[in-house]
DNA sequence: CAGGCTTATCGTTAAACGACGATAGACGAT
DNA sequence: ATCGTCTATCGTCGTTTAACGATAAGCCTG
């Protein structure tokens, strides 16, 4: 219950620092409302250099929250639902409005 | 629906990385699950100085996920549910399968 | 008022991030 | 086989983050 949790933050706080730029969340935006596969046309949309763009991809795939599959020259990507399992799991523990009751004159305990 | 969707997507990334940390996470989980307000406890907790600690709890407020209340000498940390909602809602538009529709054989227009 | 406790801030250092250009690799089409 | 296209990687630079110790500020208690 202590150390476990160390890794389930771990995998938490890598999820949320995936999501944590507005261009791999404009990717995944795009990713979702696009019917078929894109390539460099992310390159296009986030207005960013190709490198640059590239590199939120990898970010992104190594966080699992895309996969990519070759296509011939190009390759497709696409989101992977499953990933956010977690980080919509702890969200939902959060959102949980559990207590209100703070500030109890509870002392610390004494020696 | 472009230059709105920026704003969001900024707000939602700045969400995102308050979470993007173990450390925090952790705060969080604390917060969530102490009954009383805790005040020192947290740098017990995480383990680390005083100072990060503090630094965390700063970043957490300033992203309004948490909220604090000064309660004599100590401050009462507490959780704010509301904040979430936007990356909440992200998420779960991200998990909706929407297609699996991918690689359709459409090629770039002709010139 | 003095002491002790709790929290915030300052200054510093090392590591990580974001962005870019340039380059190299992979593949289909000609 | 060669070309053009698409993608990944490398090297670099500036900025941001994380962590710490030391220090200051605020507020009860005695």
């Amino acid at each position: 219950m202590t150390s476990a949790e160390t890794d389930e933050d771990t995998l938490i706080a890598g999820l949320a620092k995936a999501l944590a730029h507005p261009a791999r969340l404009q990717i995944l935006r795009l990713l979702r409302a696009t019917p078929g596969c894109i390539g460099g046309d992310i390159v296009d949309a986030v207005g960013l250099a190709q490198s640059t763009v590239s590199e939120h991809l990898r970010i992104l795939k190594a966080a699992g929250v895309i996969r990519g599959q070759i296509d011939g020259p190009r390759i497709c990507y696409g989101l992977n639902p499953d990933a956010m399992i977690a980080l919509s799991g702890f969200l939902a523990t959060l959102t949980a409005p559990a207590n209100t009751t703070c500030c109890i004159p509870q002392p610390k305990a004494p020696s």
